[in-house]
DNA sequence: AATCACTCCCAAAGCGCTTTGGATTTCGCT
DNA sequence: AGCGAAATCCAAAGCGCTTTGGGAGTGATT
């Protein structure tokens, strides 16, 4: 069923159908219920296609998610974000595309995802330190969000961001209350913007805490479980073992807790364990006493709330761009304690 | 740039630029390359929006991904799948939608993909007994692929399965073999083809052994590492205890082992384990000797060829319905060992 | 010289919608 | 009764592409 046929069944003509299906003044009340009540009956729905052509909107909004091209990992935190994004999507009658980019050739995807006006907009996941998307998507003219921030860009640009600087401050702090003093820090790429920003945040309080940085106890890698647990055992293993680890996945904190407990220790009494968790639903880190003490904020909030913010810019271009910083939630657990005395 | 632009640039008519670029042969190789020339250099691609009206295509595959109504959860194999999926439609020169559904309210999406015309076909993510989905799409007309299979349902489709029997009867003969009676079964949701269908290939080989299958040692539910961790630690406190435990997920597959160590047990002496492993990029389970003994089928992979499945049931319509079965490959890993003898 | 078969190119219709610029009818008022 | 404004509705153009149904031009063949 189409516009035309639908017309032809009610005896108007397209005009007509199409202002009363899409709230215009010009059409008597009845008319429209008349209409409204026929689209329905015919399960009729705009081609959006054709609705796009003519009006020159796609009403869809793209996301390119980097596949890290040394692993071919795709963040995790991906789905959660997604079906946050596709709520607000949902709601407001986009579509989302999404297009599966090596890390290193995205320029392209997003160049072609403008040539063919497939979109109205793009979220940009996982900025890198000096991100070079944000400059090109400037260029292209075409309107993007950034979920996370790209340190040392210049242009004004909407994102939105958990503070990661504060929560491991924060969380660095928290365990210095605790009394310790050897606190290891297994991060994410140090390319990857939020990473640098956590180490940031963790170097500044050690300092303000009189406690030197100790780059032995400082890792960075693809946040596998894998790399958690290595990074741990390492750093377990190696001499002047720290008795508290942050960590900056949920996914490698379950490979920092393997780490700790084969070596006979047990997490919250002779290791501390602070982690960011990003909320996912199948890693739950909640209940009365939640496992892991951790910095809590939720990836998928934050994909409702970041597409909320592109489809507000696309709506209205000439509105300033729009930044928003959520603060993560410290959630104390059961796997922090006093630092261990040594006897 | 669009078309018209182009073909005024060039001192031809649009129909020319359009063939030559299409590949058409009714146009000379030297106008041809002058074309492609310029279409390079002015950054110029077919608005694929009003490409699908005129040809009728949408060059789109839609993936509803289900968001569990109970638990709001996506499930975590979703990304690798789809970036699976990704690299076949790039190929084709395909775009992907996504939608993101409750899972009790999947047929309106659909219907909705189905009305606006924004998709040449879909696929259907976690199949489930007697699946809807199944009727529904082949009475609406929509091209599908199942990423799995659904008991009960008569109509022929094309899909594509790990075969879960047999992985996990190879799975429960191996801890049989290695002597083991008591075997737990940590599975997904009942209602999930997979769920039903590893049970099944579980039951029928205990039965084979002369083992009686004891209800209280087989768990269902949403993958998550609690859940793991908690139907373990039931089992393992619980009376007559299992040697050995069957888990559906990796994700769940850590909360097992950290059930076990809790107890003070060691893994894979006095406590085996075997998981289905999906491959996914941030929870490899591999190295010279994995962790965990696994059941592994990349489900990367399996994006990668039912995309290619689904595209080529739609570029011809007339093939019959393809099927395709991967059987999983067993690892063995340090989570499996001899069956602790009883003193 | 006329015909034929190609080769190479073009004008125009059509895909399904929105939107512009009227046309017609109705209604309240003088 | 006459008139302008308001209320309704419509025909047709246009969005950017593909595709149908030719129409020139060029050699080769009769």
């Amino acid at each position: 069923m189409n516009l035309k046929e639908l017309s032809q069944n009610l005896g108007l003509s397209q005009t007509t159908v199409s202002r009363a299906l899409n709230g215009y003044p010009e059409v008597s009340a009845r008319t429209r219920q008349r209409v409204q009540d026929a689209a329905r009956a015919h399960n009729y729905t705009p081609s959006i296609r054709a609705k796009g052509l003519a009006t020159g909107k796609a009403l869809t909004i793209g996301h390119v998610i980097p596949v890290s091209s040394r692993h071919e990992m795709v963040n995790p935190i991906f789905g959660d974000f997604i079906a946050g994004a596709g709520e607000t999507y949902a709601k407001r009658g986009y579509q989302m595309i999404l297009s599966v980019a090596a890390d290193d050739d995205e320029a392209k995807v997003y160049k072609e995802l403008k040539a063919r006006r497939a979109v109205d907009g793009v979220i940009v996941h996982g900025p890198r330190m000096d991100d070079p998307r944000i400059t090109l998507l400037h260029d292209l003219g075409l309107p993007f969000a950034v979920h996370g921030r790209a340190s040392g860009c210049r242009l004004p640009y909407t994102w939105l961001d958990v503070n990661n600087r504060s929560a491991f401050a924060r969380a660095t702090a928290f365990l210095c209350d605790l009394g310790h003093r050897r606190i290891g820090l297994v991060n994410g790429l140090e390319d990857m913007d939020f990473a640098h920003r956590r180490r940031d945040g963790y170097c500044t309080t050690l300092a303000a805490c009189d406690i030197s940085v100790d780059p032995a106890l400082m890792r960075s890698g693809e946040m596998t479980e894998t790399f958690g647990y290595q990074s741990t055992r390492d750093m377990l293993t190696g001499p002047d073992a720290p008795t508290a680890i942050l960590c900056s996945s949920m996914i490698s904190a379950l490979g920092v807790r393997r780490a700790i407990e084969e070596q006979g220790l047990v997490m919250g009494r002779d290791v501390s364990v602070i982690t960011h968790d990003d909320a996912l639903s199948y890693l739950q880190n909640s209940g009365d006493t939640p496992i892991f003490t951790a910095t809590r904020s939720s990836v998928r909030d934050a994909g409702r709330r970041l597409a909320q913010m592109l489809l507000d810019a696309i709506a209205d271009p000439c509105q300033s761009t729009r930044q928003h910083l959520l603060e993560a939630e410290l959630v104390v657990g059961s796997s922090t304690g006093p630092a261990p005395r040594k006897d």
